[in-house]
DNA sequence: GATGCAACTTGAACATGTTCATATTGATGG
DNA sequence: CCATCAATATGAACATGTTCAAGTTGCATC
C-alpha cells in the first residue's frame, strides 16, 4: 500500500484534507466530474472555498489523488492472487480485473477523468513527470505479475514486457471508460480474451521467423520509453 | 476532398462561419486552444460573442471543423502518392505522415485538443456517434490505402485492416502529440519502423501457427467493432 | 415596393475554476 | 500567561465558457 504523498504540517490539516478529499469523492459518484464544482466540494466538506485551494491545487490534483487511491485499491485486491497463482495468464488476468472492477463505482465518472489527464500539458497526464512515481509503481505491479509467473520468456521480452503491459492496461481502461453494455461486462470478455491472447503471442515470440520481428518490436519500445520521458527533452 | 457539413442558409451567414472559423484557428496557432477565449475569437473575426455561439455550438465544435480541415488537406496530400505507389509499406507510411505533416503547424495546439476530444462524453470523440461521418471517411481512406496496394492479404484481414489502421493512426497522433523531439523527427522514425513491422506481421499472418491468433485477433475486433457504437447502447 | 419571417447579431447575465489579500488558529518558547 | 509565527481558513474578485431574450437585417412573396 502506497501511502503519504504531501502529508500536512499539521493534524488539523490532514483532517482537512482528508475530508476535502472525501466529499470530492462522494461527489464525483454522485453528480460526476464537471457537474461537481469546487464550491460543492468544499460546502459538502464544511469548509470554504479558499481552503479547497489550500490542499489541492486545483480541480484536476484531486484527481490525482484519486489515481493513487485506485492503485491502492487494485494492489490490495490483487496481492493475494499474485501470492498464490503462478500462471501468467491468470495473474495478468486478475490483475486487469482487478483494476476494472476497482474502478466500477466510479465508471460515470472516469470519462471526464481520464480526458482531463489524456492532455499533455496537464500535470497529471500519465506519461509526464508529475505522474512518474505512479506510472513506476504501476509498472512494477506488472514486473512483478511478470517475474512471479512460471513463464520462462526470453530475458529482452521480460525487460520490456512490464512497460507494455502498462500501456495496455491504458488501452482497457479507455475501452472501460467507453464502454456501455451493462455492468461491463463486455470489458471483462474484452480483457479474458486480450490476455490469453497476449500470453499466446509471448509464447510464439521465440519462432525464428518472429525472432527479427521480436528484436524490432522490442527496440522500438526501448527507444521510446527511454527518449519519451526523463529529465531531457 | 469533403466539404460542406451544415451549409449556412445565407451568404452573409457563410462569411461570418467562415470568418469566425478562421480567427480561431489562428489565434489557436499563436496561443494555443486554451489560451484562446471565445471573446477574443469573435474580436478577432469581427463579430460579438453571441455570434460565435450562433455559428459554433462551442469551444469544442470549433475543433471538429478543425478536424475536417485536417482531414481534407491529408487527403490532398496523400491522393497524388496512393494514385502512384502500389506497394503497401509505402502508402501506409506516405499516409500516416501526411497526417503528421499536415498536423505539424497546430503541434502546439493539438494537445489540449486531442484531450477535449478524448472526453467519452464529449460530442466530439472520435468513437462517439456525432464524429461517425468523419471516422467513415478516415476508415474508408484506409480502406483504399488497403486495397489500392499490389498486397496479397486474406480476405478476413482486409475486411478488418482498415478499423485497425485508423486506430494505429490515433495512436501514432497521439505519440506526435506528447513527442518533444525538434521537428517531430522520432515520430517520423517511429512512423516508418511501426509501417514496416505492421506489413511484415500481415505477410507473417498466413502462418498456420499464426492463424489461430489471427482469427482470434480479427473475431475480437470484429465485435469489438459492432457493439461499441452504432445505434443501440 | 411593401410585408413577413427566418436568419443573423448583439451584449448583458450567469456559472464556475482560480487567485489573492486578509483574518484566524494553535503550537512553541519565554 | 503572553508573544510570535507558520499553518490554516475565508470569501470577495476575476476570467472565461455558455445562455438567452431582444434587436436588426435581408430575402422571398405578393
Amino acid at each position: 500500500m502506497s501511502t503519504a504523498i504531501q502529508p500536512q504540517r499539521t493534524k488539523r490539516g490532514e483532517n482537512s484534507r482528508a475530508v476535502i478529499f472525501k466529499a470530492a469523492l462522494d461527489l464525483f459518484q454522485e453528480r460526476g466530474y464537471e457537474a461537481t464544482t469546487m464550491r460543492a466540494i468544499a460546502e459538502r466538506a464544511g469548509v470554504s472555498l479558499g481552503s479547497s485551494y489550500h490542499y489541492f491545487a486545483s480541480k484536476e490534483h484531486l484527481v490525482l489523488e484519486f489515481y493513487r487511491h485506485t492503485h491502492d485499491l487494485q494492489l490490495e485486491v490483487v496481492t493475494p492472487l499474485l501470492g498464490r497463482e503462478r500462471d501468467l495468464a491468470t495473474r495478468l488476468r486478475g490483475t486487469i480485473r482487478a483494476l476494472v472492477v476497482t474502478c466500477e463505482p466510479f465508471h460515470a465518472v472516469a470519462g471526464s477523468i481520464f480526458s482531463t489527464v489524456a492532455n499533455p500539458s496537464s500535470p497529471l497526464n500519465p506519461f509526464g513527470p508529475t505522474a512518474k512515481p505512479l506510472r513506476d509503481e504501476v509498472i512494477g505491479l506488472y514486473a512483478e505479475v511478470v517475474s512471479g509467473s512460471d513463464a520462462r520468456l526470453p530475458a529482452d521480452v521480460a525487460a520490456e514486457l512490464p512497460l507494455l503491459l502498462w500501456l495496455y492496461q491504458m488501452g482497457i481502461l479507455y475501452f472501460w471508460v467507453l464502454d456501455k453494455s451493462p455492468g461491463r461486462l463486455r470489458t471483462l470478455e474484452v480483457i479474458d480474451q486480450t490476455t490469453d491472447l497476449i500470453v499466446r503471442l509471448l509464447s510464439l515470440a521465440n519462432l525464428p521467423i518472429l525472432r527479427g520481428s521480436r528484436r524490432r518490436v522490442l527496440a522500438l519500445v526501448r527507444s521510446i520509453a527511454e527518449g519519451s520521458h526523463g529529465p531531457a527533452a
